[in-house]
DNA sequence: ACAATGAGTGTACAACTGTACACACTAAGA
DNA sequence: TCTTAGTGTGTACAGTTGTACACTCATTGT
């Protein structure tokens, strides 16, 4: 004896964790077919319309429930407090736990980046943007490098979460058990992460100058090109 | 008038750039069909087989022939012989300039990495690795960095091109006669790979000791939570 | 109490899939 | 020269695909 509107809530959910199954076990989600996911999800081919026009706008739902776990994520990493002085690796930390807590919504995201449709590939761009911007906008509450542009902050916190990021299908492509080559993982991607901001410590006036000069070389060398 | 062996070598070079085309379409390589790409290399569906078993043993063929294009752009940057100046900014130019060139053969590489069957995703992986590697060797022939270890100098290649091969799907998305947008992708990637250089520059004994007193915060840490 | 809304079902179909089999035709080797 | 090997073709088939249409039946709002 349910409502309406939450059997068509429950029926929904079903098919999206129908589709996010299959892409756990390991097809990538532009090759999944309809009726596939209609059947994981537990209902005849035909009730997938009454939820979604097509596989992609079930991709682009997709691509909202993770925005959603990332939201959930800082939201934590938030309450937890990071102290200075470990910061970094604790962050890192975080991330690889929830890449195992949730191996099928990441697994999504790593294919939607680079296969899915150019809709999806904006919609997952867009998502990590925010958690970059989100990332840049505690740096400076938390006064952490103060001496850098508006700009480089920007092109900082995409490196960090790029850095992050990239570790993910690394991380899913383990086979179960291997706590030591994750252990391995989290200590090279906190390595990363550290001299990325060791550099941006170092990313001032100074290092600004540097900056013009080799540009200005590189603009000599490609006026020489096309002579 | 041709040789069987060169009409052999010529069709299995139509289906892989049939392949290629299909996926610098828009599709996706892991749901590509057989049948499609026979047709699109000229061919009839059961011809395929002469050549290749499976889909998955074309998606090998394509890593191989990336992996020769890797091998490609090394030689030439090599022999262009990089000015000390303006080094970082030359290998991103060149990078970027390749993408453009070959677009489907780096958007076929993107989707594989994170999208593929688990032999192509190793494939891939391995690739990037080998890549990464050839740099590390050049950074030392050529005196750079001197006072890194032989670990960390791999964790900073793989950094280094990690960041680098995380532009391509943008740079590949992007309208054709967009050259303002190549100019900004390039001048962000330049300063990250600059960024991550000057970090790494500063990565000594100093930090070393920096990054143990973290790792002890850290296993502190861990243990609090365990108990 | 009753009509209506709408989630889920069943049947149907044309298009497409991978692949098996028998065949043609041409280059290679005797 | 004649046989052989091997690339490419044509036909065939069973399975899967997306989706249209007509339907049941429970939950809703009146």
């Amino acid at each position: 004896m349910v409502s309406q509107v939450d059997r068509k809530l429950i029926t929904r959910k079903a098919l999206m964790d129908g589709a996010l199954a299959l892409v756990a076990e390991g097809s990538h989600y532009s090759s999944l077919s309809l009726r596939e996911v209609a059947k994981r999800g537990g209902v005849v081919p035909n009730a997938f319309y009454r939820h979604f026009k097509d596989l992609d706008e079930l991709g682009l739902a997709l691509a909202d429930e993770f925005g959603l776990l990332l939201r959930l994520i800082m939201r934590q990493a938030r309450l937890q407090g990071l102290a200075a002085d470990s910061m970094i690796s604790d962050s890192v930390n975080f991330y690889v736990e929830y890449v195992q807590k949730e191996p099928a919504l990441f697994r999504f995201m790593a294919q939607s980046i680079t296969g899915g449709s150019p809709a999806m590939r904006e919609a997952m761009r867009n998502e990590l943007g925010h958690f970059a911007n989100e990332m840049v906008t505690d740096l400076n509450r938390l006064g952490i490098l103060p001496n850098i542009s508006g700009t480089d902050m920007n092109m900082l916190g995409h490196l960090a979460i790029q850095t992050v990021f990239g570790n993910t299908t690394e991380i899913l492509d383990l086979p179960e058990n291997s706590a030591n080559m994750i252990e391995a993982i989290r200590e090279r991607c906190t390595k990363q992460v550290r001299l990325i901001f060791l550099g941006a410590s170092d990313w001032d006036a100074k290092s600004e100058k540097q900056q013009k000069l080799d540009a200005k070389a590189n603009r000599k060398k490609k006026k020489s090109k096309t002579e």
